[in-house]
DNA sequence: TTTAATTCCTAGTAAAATGATAGGATAAAT
DNA sequence: ATTTATCCTATCATTTTACTAGGAATTAAA
């Protein structure tokens, strides 16, 4: 039941672009260097970001990537299914592309399964990138 | 961020413990074949509760396994906690034995995996065998 | 117009985790 | 004795993870 670095790193880079929000096009160069990642490794992770539409990029010099979105539009939420796909514990209550066992119907245990996957989408979707933003410098 | 089998095949197991837990011990074998799981994989499951103290065990024939408490006494966050380890989504923020990387004081993520952390704690310890069973006969 | 900086794209790859299976040793009831 | 079980360790194929490598395409600036 972890995240992957995917998820990880990802949302660390889409704070560190909420706090450069200002400053146009950041490159994938200096989000790397700040925040200590591979700058190869973070180009894929920004390819899934891209294509869920939670940035956009230029290429060049003096390219890099932006928000999409205002920091306050953006919902944790977002960048973790971008990245993780659903947060459901497991397939069969996914919520958008539930994959069922033989045995969905009389399952005991799926109760559960939707909780925890309530649970989660609940604090991800109500935390935005601004949010966690401000209860840091808190 | 799924369950692996552990999880979701011991939870079930426990669960069909539960719904015969006035009858004995109860032998894999026969647990296997309703759940429609490997025997030999449920082996190394049963392995691990009974480790935690969830299960007690017989050897030899009309042997098998029981819950060490009643279905009410036993929170699905006790049998995932002993399958899959801490809940938490990174291991950073892991209640019993965190393992925090150098960013940590200056980390603006962690304060989302805290809380899905405490979310999913939250669900898991507030649900027993029990409640399962109930609320699925309803 | 060259150069440097950058995204974009595909492939490869080592290490770890996952989900088992295999084969026996030990124990207890019948 | 025989059968039914747990117990224990080793092995293994497959998948996933977390990268690295190498270059093509694009753009700003020198």
């Amino acid at each position: 039941m972890k995240l992957s670095t995917k998820g990880r790193y990802g949302l660390r880079a889409m704070v560190d672009l909420a706090l450069h929000y200002d400053e146009g096009y950041i490159s994938l160069r200096h989000i790397a260097e700040r925040q200590e990642i591979s700058e190869g490794y973070l180009e894929q992770v920004f390819a899934m970001l891209k294509k869920e539409g939670l940035v956009r990029s230029a290429r060049g010099a003096q390219g890099g990537y932006k928000l999409s979105y205002r920091p306050e539009d953006i919902t944790v939420g977002m960048v973790l299914r971008a990245l993780e796909g659903s947060l459901a514990p497991v397939d069969c209550v996914d919520g958008v592309n539930p994959s069922r066992c033989s045995r969905y119907d009389e399952c005991v245990t799926k109760l559960i399964w939707e909780k925890m996957r309530d649970c989660l989408d609940e604090v991800v979707d109500s935390i935005s990138l601004k949010d966690l933003i401000l209860k840091y410098e808190k």
